[in-house]
RNA sequence: GGGCGUAUAGCUCAGGGGGAGAGCGCUUCCUUGACACGGAAGAGGUCCGAGGUUCAAAUCCUCGUACGCCCACCA
């Protein structure tokens, strides 16, 4: 890979990633790092992209879903799997239509100009030039896809797939043709599946009118001269066939079985009784529209009663409408509510809120509309894919998603696949002349039962998820068998969001096990949905939308990965660009923490670690905390904990490798033993270039950069396919932690007193420290240049007893410290802090002794948690004796 | 009508049976040779409410309240 930079104190000191993310990107994809084959000497871990609409633009929710894929991809590659992550895009079959459709609606033009071929093909020439587009921005993203295995759910190989899997569910009695009631867009003029209609509340209204029996009312029946019904889509009345009460309702008891006569068309309705009426609802009469709504459909199935649909594809009245023929059907309802007006029949109307559902890609209204369609039946299919999930065989992330999935499987319902479109896979039916009907392969020539030649393919396409359920082995190579599909499959994790686990993940579920008889994934991770500050969903019209390449623009790819991942709890996120600011810090903070090593690291190659006698205890705390960030951080992405592994490196590099060892590193790094500074060299540059690998999955682009400057000897020419760190725990040092832990706090309590008394970082200070603790004195006296040097002292004097010396006394732990006052600070402020002090730690005091007092606490608490508490009491009493003491010394008591 | 999620610092959110956390914001100080996209110190919280379990509850359970989301053919 290439450097930067000839020497170090080139560097600049801020860090700029546009230049370096497209040069690294180049040279990863160059270098085909990217790729993986099928290797029998590695474990395979397979994601598949959920793949992008072709015609679309990547937005954050892409960029989420495809950081975290790249965060675990990244993982598993330098872990050492054979690591896939397959790439690619689907035709979108609705969408892509209705984007060229626009497009010639600029020109004057609607698809039927064309032609369906010409169509299709101008679709194609729209895809070749601008489908690509969402790829170029993903590889902005960093991703690390096998672009050479890039798919396109319309590729020939897929669409064999596709066809293969329709004919055997074809054969099977598993997808049948059927005149039923669906959901219809009148403006895609298309039907829809029930998860492609979206419900929101309506504030409608409902609205009463009656109808009139035909013959006159019999003598004991009171106001029995009609029925009165009730509905909240007035115009669907041109095709009511009948109206149906409940059995049990006695209301109605005289009115079953007569006629009512329709205001418009003459048609004689019947009064039927059916289970299915609602008494409370209403009138607890319903007229029955058997072509216009389903349940209306059910009953008229029961009853045998006639189906008149009123509308045509555009949700216009037709002929059957009489005089309302040619109306759209809003135009109709104000039409029929005036007829009904004039003919004295319309009752009035109430306020009424009702669900409405709208075409998830146009939000149109839908309308419920009889015909002709191809379904699959799901049931058959269902049932293996909830067995796999309660055995487990997939498992969910979060576990809650589980029952999500399967509350839906259980009561799922057949799926209605044909669209009324032109673009997408075609309906691999044929028809002959002779009405026979047959699924196949190959285009056929001739009817394979009649041998006659008239024959004609359907001419529906499917739904775009039929290919899309496919996807975890037709982009493999099935129904060929490939290497890849045997070496791939099943995959390991699929990512994604959970809008879309009943529209695709459950569908996949049910396809692997059905055409691969295994499941499609180990693992369904899913995450949250990314949302503006405010938590409205983003959305084109609300204008919000928050473009992450806008914000790869000003901060930088790494820094909008960070922020991702760093926030992807499980929860919605509500993406602020603060955030996003706050990770570009954080990836400058690593870049100049770089700087300072490489410029003090000199030019020799570190050649390892340094023998465990010159380690320092900053080293050995560093190394010890570097190895257990190191066990977190693995095991956290392991576990899908991806927030966590953020924080972890976070943390790190940050708090403790910033923070503490650097500026502790300062102090050796000038000594005069050459040794003394070659060993602390030696930590900076291994912790620094471990630390890098660390987060070089999250912030691929920096940690890169700044690998290539390391003066190491390397295995591998990048960091991208470098070796996972791991722990040997040669390097666990928990004494280590527990030291400079004091060292910590002696450092933190200094700090905090200059602090408060605004004690210029340039007086002199030479503070006197001791312990009750023997050991405690050899240690600081041990520590004693790294103490003064984080704290800012002159120098530090321990001493076995700090006598009744005059200055403020300090307690940090179990260490007391002296500062002589002189000249410095406020004594009666002082004071004022002390009783702060005193109050504060007299209640921590009283607290423990409360707990310590109860019975059942010491009698049943486990014994390390009743020592702690005691441990810890004698430390607060010990240190309010030495706050108290400090008061008088002052005088002040 | 079902189901789910969330209530913790001014804001955005982690965490989670035994000493309340982060980032941002705020206050004070620091142009010390990695970094001002920085450093140091600080202020700020009945962890939504009420019960329960427990020696111990912000954490587990129940109920409630508020907000959000998903599913659903009540005309």
């Amino acid at each position: 890979m290439s450097r930067a930079y000839g020497n170090a104190a080139d560097i600049p000191k801020v860090y700029s990633p546009a230049e370096v993310e497209s040069r690294l990107y180049r040279e990863w994809e160059e270098r085909g790092y990217f790729r993986a084959d099928p290797d029998p000497a590695r474990r395979p871990f397979t994601i598949v992209i959920p793949p992008p609409n072709v015609t679309g633009a990547l937005h954050i929710g892409h960029a989420l879903d495809d950081t975290l894929q790249d965060v675990i991809i990244r993982f598993k590659r330098m872990q050492g799997y054979g690591a896939l992550w397959l790439p690619g895009t689907d035709h979108a079959g609705i969408a892509t239509q209705n984007v060229v459709e626009r497009e010639l609606r600029t020109q004057g033009l609607s698809r039927h100009d064309l032609g369906r071929e010409k169509f299709v093909e101008r679709v194609w020439e729209w895809k070749e030039l601008y489908g690509g587009k969402i790829i170029e921005q993903l590889r902005r993203l960093g991703a690390s896809a096998d672009w050479s295995r890039e798919r396109f759910t319309m590729d020939p190989g897929l669409s064999r797939a596709v066809r293969k899997v329709f004919v055997d569910l074809y054969d099977s009695g598993l997808i049948y043709r059927g005149n039923r009631i669906i959901n219809w867009c009148p403006r895609c003029e298309t039907a829809l599946s029930d998860i492609e209609v979206e419900h929101s509340d309506h504030e409608g209204v409902l609205e009463q009118f009656r109808y009139e029996f035909e013959e006159s009312p019999q003598p004991s029946g009171k106001g029995s001269g009609s029925v009165s019904v009730a509905t909240t889509r007035l115009e669907t009345m041109l095709g009511d066939t009948a109206v149906a009460v409940n059995p049990q309702d006695e209301r109605f008891a005289g009115a079953i079985g007569r006629f009512a006569v329709h205001p418009f068309s003459g048609r004689r309705i019947e009064i039927i009784a059916d289970e299915a009426v609602d008494m409370e609802f209403g009138t607890g009469a319903v007229k029955m529209t058997p072509a216009h709504d389903p349940t209306d459909f059910e009953v008229a199935e029961r009853h045998g009663l006639d189906k008149i649909s009123i509308m045509d594809g555009r949700a216009r009245i037709n002929e059957a409408g009489a005089q309302f023929e040619g109306m759209d059907r809003y135009e109709a309802r104000k039409a029929v509510r005036e007829a009904l007006q004039n003919k004295g029949l319309y009752e009035g109307s109430t306020p009424h809120n009702y669900a409405i559902g709208k075409c998830s890609r146009c939000g149109t209204i839908v309308e419920p509309w009889l015909s002709e369609q191809w379904f699959v039946s799901m049931k058959p299919l269902a049932e293996p894919a909830i067995a796999a999930v309660k055995q487990e065989r997939t498992r969910f992330y979060p576990p809650r998603w589980t029952n999500y999935y399967l509350n839906w499987m259980e009561g799922i319902r057949d799926w209605c696949i044909s669209r009324q479109l032109w673009w997408g896979h075609r309906i691999p039916v044929w028809y002959c002349d002779n009405g026979h009907q047959w699924a196949a392969m190959e285009d056929p020539t001739e009817c394979p039962e009649c041998a006659g030649t008239q024959i004609h393919q359907d001419p529906d396409v499917l739904d775009t998820w039929f290919s899309s359920q496919l996807w975890p082995f037709s982009t493999l190579g099935w129904p060929e068998k490939t290497e890849d599909l045997d070496y791939f499959y099943p995959t390991s994790v699929l990512v994604t969001g959970y809008e879309i686990i009943h529209i695709w993940v459950a569908r996949m579920m049910m396809a692997g096990l059905r055409f691969m008889d295994e499941v499609p994934f180990e693992w369904v991770y899913i995450h949250g949905i990314v949302r503006d500050a405010q938590g409205r969903k983003m959305s084109k019209s609300l204008g919000n939308v928050i473009d992450p390449l806008e914000l790869i623009d000003r901060f930088g790819t790494d820094a909008l990965r960070f922020s991702l991942v760093e926030h992807a709890t499980g929860q919605d996120i509500f993406l602020s660009t603060e955030w996003v600011s706050g990770s570009r810090n954080f990836v400058n903070k690593l870049w100049n923490a770089a700087r300072f090593v490489l410029t003090n690291a000199g030019d020799e190659t570190v050649e390892g670690m340094p023998d465990p006698e010159r380690l320092d205890l900053s080293d050995r705390w560093i190394l010890h905390r570097l190895a257990s960030t190191v066990d977190e951080v693995t095991s956290q992405l392991e576990s899908f904990e991806m927030a966590s592994a953020a924080r972890s490196v976070y943390e790190f590099i940050w708090s403790e490798f910033c923070d503490w060892y650097i500026e502790a590193a300062k102090v050796r790094l000038s000594s005069d033993d050459p040794e003394v500074a070659g060993a602390v060299r030696a930590v900076l540059v291994n912790v620094l270039e471990q630390a890098l690998r660390l987060a070089h999955p999250f912030i691929p682009f920096v940690t890169e950069e700044i690998w290539q400057l390391l003066p190491v000897t390397r295995e591998k020419p990048s960091i991208m396919i470098s070796q996972w760190p791991s722990s040997d725990g040669r390097y666990a040092d928990p004494a280590a932690e527990a030291s400079f832990g004091r060292v910590k706090t002696v450092v933190s309590t200094i700090r905090s007193f200059r602090s408060e008394y605004g004690i210029s970082p340039k007086a002199r200070l030479v503070p006197s420290a001791s312990s009750d603790d023997a050991g405690d004195r050899d240690a600081l006296q041990r520590d004693r240049p790294l103490i003064s040097r984080l704290a800012g002292l002159d120098d530090l004097r321990v001493v076995g007893s700090l006598g009744s010396s005059a200055g403020a006394r300090l307690i940090a732990g179990s260490i007391e410290i002296s500062i002589p006052l002189e000249g410095l600070v406020d004594v009666a402020a002082e004071g004022q802090r002390l009783r702060r002090q005193i109050d504060k730690t007299g209640k921590e005091v009283a607290k423990i002794e409360a707990k310590l007092g109860n019975q059942g606490f010491v009698g049943r608490a486990p014994e390390a948690v009743v020592a702690e508490q005691r441990r810890r009491l004698e430390e607060e009493k010990a240190a309010v004796a030495k706050l108290q003491a400090q008061l008088q010394l002052l005088g002040l008591d």
